[in-house]
DNA sequence: GTGAGCTTACTGGTCAGGCCAGTGATAACG
DNA sequence: CGTTATCACTGGCCTGACCAGTAAGCTCAC
């Protein structure tokens, strides 16, 4: 083998594929902010002297990443659409339901996450935030009476005030993932399991004490708290022979 | 307003995207394996009822999923991908480059993974695992000579070794797209401030030590030390007023 | 002048049909 | 039996067309 000159692997480009490119790089640099529109299809098929077809392909494929919106008859074109993290979200979920991932996995990588945002929102946390959390608190009080449905509602609220205090948009997004997968899987369980009055105010009881910690600053004993009260709700979901990983991450701060 | 039904928010659905639902549910069900082809297109025009372009359409978004692979003139039809992390990556990335993602959150991310990763590993690895990242810093410590290149590829190695005996897909796959997406930033700086055989020693002697965390199964050293470890080796990228939260993760579990 | 209603030019969604350069199973060949 | 050439079919791309929407601008009554 000549060790001269190094060859790259080259893969046949479609056409739609540079279209893609050139709009995805403009957003990217920042010549096309959020709310602008895009020519329409008919102009950019000259622009570009592709077939329409072939913009409309690459248009779909950015409507699909959340990088613009086409509405028909809108004739201003294409809207530049802002960031959001529905892309993330519908990847990470994809993640979860093809790699079959499975409960154990889900629920320890959530005791990570949420462990991590208590710990860091405990140290990072703003007046502002902290009244949030309280206020969340407090509503799932109100809502212990309401069914768990309501319940549920602020408990998740909790968390994502939680996730937000960390400072860590990550954190926040994979959380959210993470949450909204294990939730799909024992819907229909949980329904009936939790919905009592005594399991809801252990819950409550639990979310106290992880915002106790955070409001004094203790990342460590937030983190403890939070991962602790995750197994507890969750390990009954989880083969016991799956259990090992999950306790390691309960045990672990304790010694 | 009336209590009786509940209407949900409509948006109307293109053709297209209700071809990509069936596709795709089909792949999440297990109905199409990784490996098994789709119809051709054509063939698909008449199942699905659609003209051709819609139905391009629709495979053009599934590919960018990274869900098929179509190549042209193959007479077994559009190919069933293996999963695969690249389109969680893709939009990590882009998460990042739209700025909504600071560098100290990429890093802060992958303190938590890495660190969480080692605390996982240090308990529930096997001795197959151990020594397969033993030998990924042998190689580290033979690369040293060999260029930032290839100890680069090693320390990576090594990393995904730990991320597999922590026996947690969800952390495998996370800490490789952060990775990446810190790695794809700063390439070209890293390229240069890192190629000196001291620094590279240096590094070495710190996976060494999560090694021997690892090793001895203390999962809280292992974990402290990674997150130093990456604290002292991209918070030079980060900016000084952004340090915080890194700094929180490593005083972590110090005190 | 001003507001309500209509017109109209244009948009995106979808379709039919066609050409081309590839691919690979298969049949013909040595 | 292995090789090679064929050829049906594939995906990539294009042209041109129709339709149902949208909203800007016009009209017109007030």
């Amino acid at each position: 083998m000549s060790d001269g000159a190094q060859f790259r692997q080259v893969s046949p480009v479609r056409l739609y594929q540079r279209i893609v490119e050139q709009i995805e790089q403009a957003i990217v640099r920042g010549d096309l902010k959020p709310g602008q529109r895009l020519p329409s299809e008919r102009e950019l098929v000259t622009q570009f002297g592709a077939s329409r077809p072939t913009v409309r392909e690459a248009l779909r494929v950015l409507e699909s990443d959340g990088l613009v919106r086409s509405r028909p008859g809108d004739p201003n074109g294409p809207e530049i659409l802002p960031y959001s993290s529905a892309g993330l979200t519908k990847q990470m979920t994809r993640l979860v339901q093809f790699d079959n991932v499975s409960m154990a996995e889900l629920i320890s990588f959530r005791m990570i996450l949420d462990g991590s945002a208590s710990s860091l929102a405990a140290r990072l946390r703003s007046e502002e935030e902290l009244s949030a959390m309280e206020r969340t608190i407090a509503v799932m009080s109100e809502a212990i009476e309401e069914g768990y449905e309501e319940f549920s509602k602020a408990d998740v609220a909790f968390h994502e005030a939680v996730a937000v205090a960390s400072r860590n948009s990550l954190i926040e997004v994979c959380n959210q993932v993470v949450r909204g997968a294990v939730l799909a899987l024992i819907s229909d369980k949980v329904a009936h399991a939790h919905n009592s009055a005594a399991l809801m105010r252990e819950s409550l009881r639990h979310h106290q004490e992880v915002l106790e910690a955070i409001r004094t600053g203790d990342g460590l004993a937030a983190a403890r708290i939070s991962r602790r009260k995750l197994y507890e709700y969750y390990a009954g979901y989880v083969p016991e022979n799956e259990r090992g990983p999950l306790l390691a991450l309960v045990e672990d701060e304790e010694s």
